[in-house]
DNA sequence: TTAAGTTGTATCTATTATGAATACAGGTAT
DNA sequence: ATACCTGTATTCATAATAGATACAACTTAA
């Protein structure tokens, strides 16, 4: 099991809208960097629209940031793709049986454990900003020429 | 997307060996109290033994745990059940273009961030054991009838 | 106004993971 | 010898993903 791989996508497009900001970011711009085809990123860029994370326009080519790239957190792209859905990381066996004493008592009884480690993830996402992805493409790249 | 249940599974089979230590709890017994077959309980408790959880022998019926409720926790029956994969909870896309500034440094990015995600959200599965569920269960239970 | 290019969607397909189900070999016990 | 159980292989239906094609609606430039 794997969360999709929109998420990375999503950070992907978000970096390159920056980092490009001077040119036009097509949607087939982007699929070129990110080595897919332009209706997904077409599909994951209306995804990052709906939740206010970037501008585009029906016919208009390019896209840009809504915000700056300090005020995007990860958590805001890993919501906005729905990769997962809210309190439903984990899957959970249904209609154990009621006859049953942890038959009975599972469900309630695992629930907040599942939903504490989907938080606890969350919030690691929430400590990341587009901005600090971006600074460190830029380390990367710098770091690779020395 | 989300992960399979064959961790709540696995979880729910070893409160219920445990609460059921008097009696035998064979693979179809599970299975009733999962609410599922006999061939998925055998499969996750295969599992299960191979990281030394559970003991269990070829043609006697019945299970026991390995080990004390409070020594195992949420994150050992985790990683038994083989959920997801180190380092790979999120997938990342393939072969981004490294004519590309973003391209060619995207995934050596953002991977440090997801792995520490995939860890704090398992950090937090160290901190509960089957004995925290089974008192939960019992608790439940306990409220119900008040 | 026409033509070209782009976004926004719908649709189809191949691939993969899950979980239900059946079957059966091999082991155990009465 | 019979009955029961575990361990495992296999088949099947379903769902999500991602690649791909097609096209309507919109914008811009010629």
């Amino acid at each position: 099991m794997q969360i999709s791989s929109r998420f990375s996508v999503g950070v992907h497009i978000l970096a390159l809208l920056d980092i490009n900001k001077d040119g036009i970011s097509s949607s087939e711009f982007l699929a070129g960097s990110v080595n897919t085809n332009p209706t997904l990123i077409r599909k994951i860029m209306g995804m990052l629209k709906k939740n206010g994370l970037i501008e585009v326009q029906p016919g208009i080519a390019g896209a840009s940031l809504a915000k700056a790239p300090s005020d995007i957190r990860l958590v805001d792209v890993y919501k906005a793709v729905e990769v997962v859905k809210d309190q439903e990381l984990f899957s959970v066996h249904e209609n154990p049986l009621r006859e049953c004493l942890v038959g009975r008592n599972i469900q309630e009884s695992i629930t907040p454990v599942l939903s504490a480690a989907q938080i606890a993830l969350e919030k690691e996402l929430e400590n990341v900003t587009i901005e600090d992805i971006i600074k460190e493409i830029k380390k990367k790249e710098k770091d690779q020429h020395n």
